[in-house]
RNA sequence: GCCGAUGUGUCGGAAUUGGCAGACGAGACGGACUCAAAAUCCGUUGCUCGCGAGGGCGUGUGGGUUCAAGUCCCACCAUCGGCACCA
């Protein structure tokens, strides 16, 4: 017997597949699909990290487990290669972008395919080739021409230090993620989508859809749906106010109103208002403030009455107080609110502070104390027409009664805000849009796409914040695709989430050149059957992919409204102090050296067995041994093998087993299925031989998660053909069940005896043999029973006293 | 503050969904082989009392339901993740 020499048997079926293309999807559509992605990387100059093997691993099982059941399997991998950290390498370094992409794809592939997982590397794409970001641009025109992409004057994250415009997630407490300087608010106008359109299909459509329970809950979180009122107050000056509320039963309890500092209704009645110098002071102050500055002083509320103009409570038309605060932020609802402070908490809190009256109108709380919230239980009060009805009960009269005196109506809000969908950088997809001084903002026509990025050797944004675009006038200076006159591109170029919205669907088709994918082929492969990802972009990336889709799916490109039908997260692998890998801790492990210590088989082993696929684990340089001895012991399992058929022994057991493998693969436990698989090794060491046809199957359902060497033992040992091939073996359920059985016999629950039986032996029969037990009968001398319990195959509780 | 997840030996984690807690792996300890070490193989390994047969305790804490609770209910504590003045 040879030593399993890891390295170059899995060089050899690495190279195997490759030539044989074993894994390419096929163009046969008479075959039915399962179509398994993975989130496609971002190939960092960091290399590949041990987290991105856990995910496509687990997905690679399956999808290797599926082939083998007859499915014409599509799983493929890409690039998602545009973005910041590529850019800022490219400034620092003078290395063009592409080059660095370039050099981090070659990197990323090489260290996936020794790994040895299974994608159809044939439809390998990445979302910064031409002939792939032309279909980006043309679905932005898409949208530009239903008029879901729209350009908004709007504050925006801005970095003072790198002179750049930065997106949300680019500032990590109110500093820029790079360079830790300040960043602050700076008005620019900017390109939109506009997903608040799609809001509420977003929610509904989650009904339809096999995702984990928390990605739902926290995509509806975000997207954060309420119901309430919209409510009209009229103020001294003739000028309405309107104010969302979801609480309008309360409205009786309503003493003051609260404007935000940015509300036009300041400006519009700024010669009434007696003390404007103090206001536009405050309004001064506020807007020096970061957001995060203004959420970090949350506790202590700040404002100013307005003197001179007072509203009118609609329900009671008593005369209240309108104050200016910035706890009312301008971007939900209408910038401004009805304050009810006997029932909300920060209405209570500034009410205090201002010595502003507190009018309870549903009684059940001590509003002398606190704010009573709670809207399940109690009964208005001090409320008119409410009085004596419930919460629920008050909310539908009193929007009836709005509606009626036209003082408002039911209104739907949401958190959710339209999507900023520009960025100042070069190393993105520009947007395909004119600007012409007689037409106005223009559509490039899509016969000119792909607009490509100019070839430029400097990257940096200007000094006032522009793409560095705007500087290359071959670039910008175009003619405007309408009137042929002169006119300017415009130079921001696409987020990184652009390209990610849509990679799936180019899957399908990747070389397709007059459209996103063939209709027929989309047609086939979608929706995504699973999709497994971080839980990290379930608030970005998968809900602008699901936004994207619908779209799509409205102008008739794609069949489906939903992209993908099941969704699934793996947990984090945390350094081996149990604290996420980093750096700067010091506890980052790398891929490339555990492969090469103990090889792919064993790596993709432990990182599918190191614990439950869904939870994070720490990762553990000695339990890796332990999947490495599994290997080496099957490794000498060739020597131990004689006879042919599966002994009557062995049966029940690898039955179970194949009950267990194949279930487990399914559900995501792929750590109790390598047990099974252990512990059916282990017992063929204690019988001290393995027939041909037990090692058969234990390979075949082995061969998911360690290929190599699967492929290595099933052609040494001579089965013939390759073990990819085989088909998935089946279980008798009926061999599942052994002959005889274990069960306990328990007195009032404490476990005394144990007893062997036949499987499924009458109840009765349990029963008297279990009073015939002489520890049970020695127990039972005394006492008298009261209940006996069977249960079937498990146990026998006897109660007595 | 709100939403979500988690809490089981020394460690990673199992437990057919209410039915033998600790599968499988790691580590540790003992033994075999070896001049020796590594590797390998064979044992032991939740805590505790007892020489022993055997007993008691045990799934974050406190209560409850049940013949039976890691699992269900109530209250609380801790850790992690997300959101955070969203009216």
């Amino acid at each position: 017997m040879k030593t399993y020499d890891f390295k170059n048997i899995e060089k050899k079926w690495q190279k195997f597949w490759d030539d044989d293309q074993t894994f390419r999807a096929s163009k046969d559509h008479t075959k039915p699909k399962f179509y398994a992605l993975v989130e496609f990387p971002y190939p960092s100059a960091k290399g590949l990290h041990v987290g991105h093997p856990r995910s496509y691993t687990a997905l690679d099982v399956v999808a290797r487990k599926r082939r083998m059941q007859g499915y014409n399997v599509l799983y493929p991998m890409g690039w998602d290669a545009f973005g910041l950290p590529t850019e800022n390498f490219a400034i620092k370094n003078h290395i063009h972008p592409e080059i660095i992409t370039r050099d981090n794809i070659n990197r990323f592939k090489n260290q996936l395919k020794n790994l040895g997982l299974s994608f159809d590397w044939s439809r390998e794409i990445s979302t910064t080739d031409p002939s792939y970001y032309r279909w980006t641009q043309w679905i932005f025109l898409q949208m530009f021409k239903k008029g879901l992409a729209y350009k908004k004057y709007m504050a925006v994250n801005w970095c003072t230090s790198c002179k750049c415009v930065l997106a949300n997630e680019e500032v990590v407490n109110g500093k820029c993620e790079r360079c830790q300087s300040d960043v602050v608010r700076k008005n620019k106008s900017q390109w939109m989508l506009k997903i608040t359109q799609y809001a509420d299909r977003l929610i509904d459509d989650l009904d339809d859809v096999d995702y984990i329970k928390p990605v739902k809950i926290q995509q509806k979180n975000w997207i954060g749906r309420s119901y309430g009122a919209q409510v009209e107050f009229e103020t001294t000056v003739g000028d309405k106010l309107y104010v969302y509320t979801t609480r309008p039963d309360t409205l009786f309890g309503a003493t003051y109103m609260v404007i935000s500092p940015e509300h036009p209704f300041i400006d519009k009645w700024k010669s009434r208002i007696e003390n404007m110098d103090e206001i536009s002071a405050y309004r001064q102050e506020v807007s020096k403030k970061s957001e995060f500055e203004r959420s970090q002083i949350s506790k202590d509320k700040t404002g100013f009455k307005i003197s001179g103009i007072r509203a009118v409570n609609p329900a009671n038309g008593k005369e209240i107080p309108i104050y200016v605060s910035d706890y009312v932020l301008i971007s939900y609802g209408t910038g401004a609110i009805m304050a009810v402070p006997a029932h909300d908490s920060r209405d209570y809190e500034f009410a205090k502070k201002f010595n502003i009256e507190i009018v309870e109108v549903v009684e059940g709380g001590n509003v002398e104390k606190e704010a009573f919230t709670s809207c399940s239980c109690g009964k208005m009060v001090n409320s008119g027409f409410l009085n004596g009805l419930t919460v629920k009960d008050a909310q539908i009269k009193m929007i009836k009664w709005l509606e009626q005196n036209k003082k408002g109506r039911a209104q739907t809000n949401y958190k959710l805000r339209d999507w900023v969908f520009a960025r100042q950088r070069y190393w993105g997809e520009p947007i395909p849009i004119v600007y012409c001084d007689k037409c106005g903002i223009v559509a490039v026509s899509e016969e000119d796409l792909p607009i490509k990025l100019p070839d430029i050797t400097d990257f940096e944004p200007t000094d006032d914040g522009e793409s560095p675009l705007s500087k290359i006038d071959e670039f910008v200076n175009t003619k405007c695709p309408k009137c042929g006159g002169e006119a300017k591109r415009e130079t921001d170029t696409m987020p990184q989430w652009a390209g990610s919205s849509w990679y799936y669907l180019r899957y399908c088709d990747p070389c397709c050149g007059d459209a996103v994918a063939s209709s027929g082929e989309l047609d086939y492969w979608l929706p995504v059957d699973w999709y497994n990802g971080g839980m990290e972009h379930t608030t970005l990336h998968l809900l602008y992919s699901r936004f994207w889709h619908k779209f799509l799916f409205d102008i008739g490109v794609v069949s489906q409204k939903e992209p993908y039908s099941k969704r699934t997260s793996h947990g984090m692998i945390l350094g081996q102090n149990g604290e996420k890998m980093s750096k700067s801790r010091g506890n980052v492990v790398n891929p490339d050296e555990i492969v090469g210590e103990y090889g792919a088989d064993t790596t993709r082993l432990y990182e599918m067995f190191m614990g439950d696929f869904e939870k994070s684990a720490p990762w553990s340089s000695s339990s890796i041994k332990g999947c490495k001895r599994f290997l080496d012991r099957l490794w000498n399992l060739q020597d131990m093998v004689e006879g042919e058929e599966i002994r009557e022994e062995v049966d029940a057991n690898l039955n179970k087993m194949i009950k267990k493998v194949t279930d487990d693969i399914e559900n995501m436990k792929f750590n109790t299925a390598i047990a099974a698989m252990m512990a059916f090794l282990n017992e063929i060491y204690d019988l001290g031989s393995i027939t041909n046809q037990e090692m058969r199957i234990l390979l075949i359902l082995l061969s998911p998660f360690a290929p190599h060497i699967s492929e290595e033992l099933y052609e040494i040992i001579g089965f013939g053909g390759y073990v990819h091939e085989q088909k998935w073996p089946d279980y008798d359920p009926d061999k599942c069940k052994d002959e005889n059985i274990e069960i306990v016999l328990q007195i009032c629950g404490k476990i005394k005896s144990r007893l062997i039986i036949p499987v499924d032996l009458a109840k009765d029969e349990v029963l008297k043999r279990a009073k015939q037990d002489k520890k049970i009968a020695m127990d039972l001398r005394e006492k008298r029973i009261i209940k006996e319990i069977y249960v079937e195959n498990r146990l026998v509780n006897i109660v007595a006293k």
